[in-house]
Order: structure tokens, then sequence, then C-alpha cells
DNA sequence: TGAAGCATGTAATTTGTTACATGATTGG
DNA sequence: CCAATCATGTAACAAATTACATGCTTCA
């Protein structure tokens, strides 16, 4: 079980059962850049829990006369991914930003710095977007996850503005 | 090029020539929690490193009598990294926390927060700690790095603690 | 002198990414 | 009715993690 079985888990519990293409959408949608999941590896996760007994596949005709797979959670299923949630969680997050990556290797801050700002910054923009946009209607942890997500875009729109405003003039 | 492949450049330009058993143990103590790698992914990233030339290894003995492979860098090697260092970075990190994962999809807040913010607490001090230690001998990289990493812990631990304190009592 | 842990490496397995394919739908 | 793009999937490849293995050192 890997942090993928768990977002498929996770998204078939949220929004109900789907094919592989519906995980992929909710994936982009709901978790967007705070943990992206290439669709190739949300096929094999969910072809790998079937075949764990986690997830029900069924094969429906789209009404273009397609085939495709309809995943949905099993009891089992469903167990599995609430003891997940119930366990404690001791791993911490690694920043694993190349940028700072480069910045540890001695690169130029000047060079670096504006254009990570800017991205950050429309990332910023983007999530407060999507903040104001909540209706509050959807469950408590995304929004929780989209304060997080502000919070540090917030911190790192501070540092590399920082940056590039000591090394610029 | 993956990350680690300059990871292990990076660590042979700023510490000079050295086993994978010395990267392993300067990627930890360098990069820390910030950027982690097993240390058989550095084995096999030196030998593809040396295979295409950016490398150069030499086979020693210790002086119990065994033998290791030490690295250096090649002219090709270094250019390659001061050429990675002078590329714009456009990609931006992710956030990618486990925890994080866990309350987007309904844990819950009062039996995750108290954990988390505990131990980002202790992140936070160690490297504050660090901070302290640093004598100002070393290139600026690794400082500028710490002060990211201070700044993302302290977000940290005033996100989770918020997070205990309004759903605890 | 035996156990713990340091130093050194390899192999197997799992994950993740990139690239390729191709039928359906829709907007121009 | 053609091009773009959506929907759906597979295959090949690259990277990362886990597990295994084992000779040295050191310290009790």
């Amino acid at each position: 079980m890997t942090p993928a079985s768990y977002i498929v888990l996770g998204l078939l519990e949220r929004y109900g059962p789907g094919s592989t293409y519906d995980l992929k959408r909710r994936a982009a949608q709901a978790l967007g850049n705070f943990w992206s999941t290439a669709h190739s590896q949300l096929y094999r996760t969910a072809e790998t829990l079937a075949k764990d007994g986690l997830l029900d596949p069924t094969t429906e005709s789209t009404p273009g006369g397609r085939e495709r797979i309809v995943y949905r959670l099993t009891p089992m299923g469903r167990k599995r991914l609430a003891q997940w949630r119930a366990q404690e969680e001791n791993e911490l997050a690694e920043l694993r930003d190349p940028g700072l990556l480069k910045l540890y290797f001695g690169a130029d801050p000047a060079a670096l710095a504006p254009a990570q700002a800017a991205a950050h910054r429309r990332q910023l923009q983007a999530y407060e977007q999507r903040k104001h946009e909540d209706d509050g209607a959807e469950p408590r942890g995304p929004w929780l996850t989209l304060e997080a997500g502000i919070a540090h875009e917030r911190v790192w729109v501070r540092y590399w503005e920082g940056l590039a405003a000591t090394t610029d003039p």
C-alpha cells in the first residue's frame, strides 16, 4: 500500500465509483499540485487494488459504445482506508524542491529567485481563488489542505522575493 | 540526469573526491531531511555517471585491506553541474506530505495534529541548532537552504498546532 | 571473544514516468 | 467533414526502495 493506493481508495470513497479516467480527473482537480500522479500509475494501482479485493471492477459500456472499467470500493477497501486514516502518522514530508537543490549547490540566487517567486505567486493565486470558490459544502479535509498549501506558498513567495531583493540591486 | 545525479556531482564538487559511502554520509548530513536518498541509489547513480564520463572512478584499498571505489569529478562532470546550476528552474515542488494526505481524505485532525506538531517542532529545533552552529565559513547555499527549511517548519508547526487547538477542547 | 555497528556493496521488487495508440466527441 | 481534444488504455523504460549479504572495527 503506497500513497497512490490511498489516493485511489480515497477518491472512490469521496466521489463514488468511477473509471480510471475519472480517477485521473479527480486526482488532478482535487489533489492538484500538492500531490500529482501520472494517469498510467492510477491504472496500475487500481488493477492491483482490485486484485487484492479492495476494489470491485465492473465493465460498462459508454453511450458511445466503448467499454470501460468502473471501480467501486469493496467493504474491505473501505475498511483499509479507514484504518490508514486512523493510524497515527509519523513520517515527515521532505521539501524536495528542485530550485532549492540548485541553490544549495551554489546556484546564483539572482538568476534563480525571480522566476521561482513568480511561479509561486501564480500558484498562490490559484489556491486563493480556489479557496474563494469554496462554498463550504465539501468535507473539511480539502479545505484544510488548501489552507496548508496557501500558507506554504506564502512562505515560498516571501523567501524567493527576499532573495531576489537582496541580490538584485 | 535526475536530481540524484546532481546531488552526487554537487557533493563531490563541494567536499572533494570520495567513495559511495562517503557520499551517503555527506548526503545524510548535508541534505538531511530536505532531500533524502537511499544509499543503494547513490551506488547506481555514481556508476552511471562514471559510465557517462562525468566521474572518474579509482579503486583504492582502505587500511583494513578492503577495496573501495573513490569517485572524482571529471572536467565534463564539473561542466555539467555548472550548466544545471545556471539553468533557470521552473519546476515547483509539491507538498507531498503523508499527514496532509490523510487529512485531505478525512482523517480526524484531533488525532493527527498533536503528533505532527511535535514532529515538526523537533525538526525545527534541529534546523535552528544547525543554523546556530554555522560559522559562516561554508558557502552560502546550505545556509540559504537552511533558512528555507526553518521557514517551512515554522509554518508547519503553526498549522498543526492551530489544528490541534481548534479541535481539542 | 562476542556483539554491535560501521563500511561496502548487490539483487529483487515496486514505483513512477514517458511515450505510444486509438476510438469517440465536439466545435468550427 | 476535418481538426482538435477528450477518453481510454498499454508498453517500455527509468528510478527508488527494500531486503539481503558480509568483511572490518571497536568496545564491553
